[in-house]
RNA sequence: GGGGGAGUAGUUAAGUUGGUUAUAACGCCGGCCUGUCACGCCGGAGGCCGCGGGUUCGAGUCCCGUCUCUCCCGCCA
């Protein structure tokens, strides 16, 4: 060992011991007749005194510059009372420093990363591995590890088995574009990066493994975002024999372990009911405002009412109301007017606002406001509240209404869309504006989480530029036990209308407001699954030479089975409790898929392209 | 594919209706300083104002193009 000690530890009961330490300078303090600096290393810091040191070897001294990595010798001692730290963990003493290793001078910094200003994040990016060294990102790196390693503790416990599947495997017609890796073998052949281990998990299944998991990065060649990387952690998992039930018994047990607290509950909600309620599928239940639907109950009362004319006159309009209290929030004309412009960005969508104070009606759209649809607007939106408190859904949030008294102060949002099966989106937006608005709203408590097990989603959903069905999920999703004689009266000649009545059994796991995870049962019969391919409206040709493998396997003995997946990255910036990836992983690339450390990707050279059997279509 | 924001010293920023030598803080270099811990004080060096074009007597500033970063929409089960 080149040390004997780690920095961060030392404690005045180590006072007059012989020390050997390792680290890198954070800091140099130069008082003239007293010189001192901080070493750190992964334990933290601790103080050297150099003054002696740096009497004898001045040149030396010079060398050590703010981040040289260096091996220091010396004694620990006390500090004198008047100059102990107890910001510090080791405070209390200070490195007696007789002799100094410097492994490597330091140039001087691209930028100062330990310091409070924010950094443009190319340069921080460029030079990572120093950004790396805050004890934020540290900190993140280590929580991260911590949790995949609390996780395969516990799916050993429960008797899963860790498989590794292949990263070079094959394109799948399904969801995201895939990244390609051409084929040096083969001319025109490509392998796929996986954008889930999906199908190889349930080939497990099928080889008796029972009980799968991996932690494992997907690939996805999407535009990006903040919360989003071309490649990007999985928790995965399957299992046989089981059923909706136990694998959701099992995420809850995952998340109480993630999250280190036993009261968490995934508390069951069913897509419609969130849809009509929140108009998200994914709904923040740190509080509730929920949406009720107003069509029947207001066309009449509105029909006069100009800003409604147009959307009323439509067949399939669809109007919705929710009240926020003042206890929420006391809105001003300006916070009403910055909330409309944010909600307007569709043309589809209008909302208005009204506002309650002592029974009085004012500004927006009140004069069209009857006193009779305001009583039944009230009525509704009490039994809706009624709903979520018997669903043991944001009960304890103060955005609860219980009685008749609790809208006499307030503000009334009314959405109107031409065109919609379910809630307006300008619900989900209503919400998430008013959430995100914390400081105002006071909505959401800090350290709060609200978790939700998302279920009975649809199996199909109707893609009009397809003009197709497709699979809400995947189509690997079992349909519903109680569906599955609908499912198999489906024809594949377009003629399906009640097909998207026809409910799943998958599911997510949501908290605040993200998706954290998703699974299903699966389809585990040939049959059904060539069934559901043909429905998805490929041909018999098609479903051959893409599924055929897995129909075939599907005959030799396949158990029932299902799984899910959790994404390990927005688990990660939950409980960070930060709204950017790049925080939790520990080489992010930009929002254009680069990465500015190492230049990938790379330009590739005539000779590449020719083993690939590969040409540039234009010079490059 | 579309929209918003940003790009000025090593770093973070300021820069007025276009007008002398482009400012400041931190960092760096030099000097002083015996109890600091974001040490302090004095002095100094450091600039293709992202890149290319245009308007103008004159452009960091106005216009067009382009590149990069960033946020959002589309997209991502």
């Amino acid at each position: 060992m080149l040390r004997s000690h780690t920095n961060g530890t030392l404690r005045s009961q180590d006072d007059n011991q012989q020390v050997s330490l390792c680290g890198w300078i954070h800091r140099l303090r130069d008082l003239g007749g007293l010189i001192l600096a901080d070493l750190r290393d992964h334990s933290g810091l601790v103080q050297l005194n150099l003054t002696d040191f740096g009497s004898k070897d001045p040149k030396r001294l010079k060398q050590m510059r703010r981040e040289s990595v260096v091996r220091v010798s010396g004694r620990v001692s006390k500090r004198p009372t008047e100059s102990i730290n107890p910001q510090l963990p080791s405070g209390e003493v200070e490195i007696a420093v007789t002799a100094v290793e410097i492994f490597n001078e330091v140039q001087d910094l691209p930028f100062i990363f330990d310091a409070q200003v924010q950094t443009k994040e190319a340069l921080k990016l460029k030079y990572r591995y120093l950004d790396l060294r805050s004890p934020q990102l540290q900190t993140n790196l280590r929580k991260r590890a911590k949790v995949c390693s609390e996780m395969r503790k516990l799916f050993e416990a429960e008797g899963f088995c860790e498989v590794n599947t292949p990263i070079l495997y094959k394109p799948t017609p399904e969801g995201a574009r895939d990244f390609l890796v051409p084929s040096r073998h083969y001319p025109g052949t490509a392998y796929a990066l996986p954008q889930s281990p999906q199908i190889l998990k349930q080939l497990l299944m099928i080889a008796g493994m029972e009980r799968y998991y991996q932690i494992t990065n997907c690939f996805r060649d999407e535009d990006l975002r903040s919360d989003r990387q071309p490649e990007f952690g999985q928790l995965d998992l399957e299992a046989s024999f089981i059923t909706q039930a136990w694998l959701h018994d099992l995420a809850q047990k995952i998340c109480r372990n993630i999250w280190n607290s036993s009261s968490i509950s995934l508390k069951p909600l069913c897509y419609s009911d969130a849809m009509n309620w929140f108009g998200s599928d994914k709904p923040d239940l740190r509080f509730a405002l929920p949406a009720i639907d107003i069509t029947t109950s207001c066309s009449k009362a509105l029909s006069a009412a100009p800003p409604f004319a147009d959307i009323l006159s439509t067949k399939t309009h669809k109007i919705s109301a929710t009240f926020a209290s003042d206890k929420i929030m006391n809105f001003s004309r300006k916070n009403l007017d910055d909330l409309i412009t944010h909600m307007q960005n569709n043309h589809e969508h209008k909302t208005f606002y009204f506002k309650v104070a002592q029974k009085t009606l004012s500004g927006g759209i009140a004069k069209w406001i009857t006193p009779e649809l305001l009583e039944n607007m009230e009525n509704l939106c009490l039994e809706v509240h009624k709903q979520l408190q018997q669903a043991d859904l944001a009960t304890s949030s103060p955005s609860m209404l219980n009685h008749k008294t609790d809208f006499s102060h307030g503000v009334w949002f009314v959405s109107a869309v031409t065109q919609h099966h379910h809630m307006p989106d300008t619900v989900s937006r209503l919400r998430s504006y008013l959430g995100d608005n914390e400081t105002k709203t006071q909505l959401k408590k800090p350290g709060e989480y609200a978790f939700l097990w998302l279920h009975s989603f649809p199996l199909f959903t109707w893609d009009d530029d397809t003009q197709q069905l497709s699979a809400t999920h995947h189509p690997f999703t079992l349909p519903a036990i109680e569906h599955q004689e609908l499912f198999f009266a489906l024809h594949n000649d377009n003629a399906n209308n009640n097909a998207t009545a026809i409910l799943s059994e998958a599911f997510d796991v949501v908290c605040n407001g993200y998706e954290i995870g998703g699974g299903s049962l699966r389809i585990y019969k040939a049959d059904m699954q060539q069934h559901m391919f043909s429905i998805l409206g490929l041909s018999p040709q098609q479903i051959q030479k893409q599924f055929g493998f897995l129909i075939e396997a599907l005959r030799y003995g396949a158990p029932p089975h299902g799984g899910m997946a959790f994404g390990l990255d927005r688990i990660m910036m939950l409980l960070l409790e930060t709204n950017n990836i790049r925080d939790v992983i520990a080489f992010p690339k930009t929002t254009q898929g680069n990465c500015l450390m190492s230049g990938a990707p790379q330009k590739l050279q005539d000779e590449d392209l020719k083993d690939l059997h590969l040409k540039h279509s234009q010079p490059i």
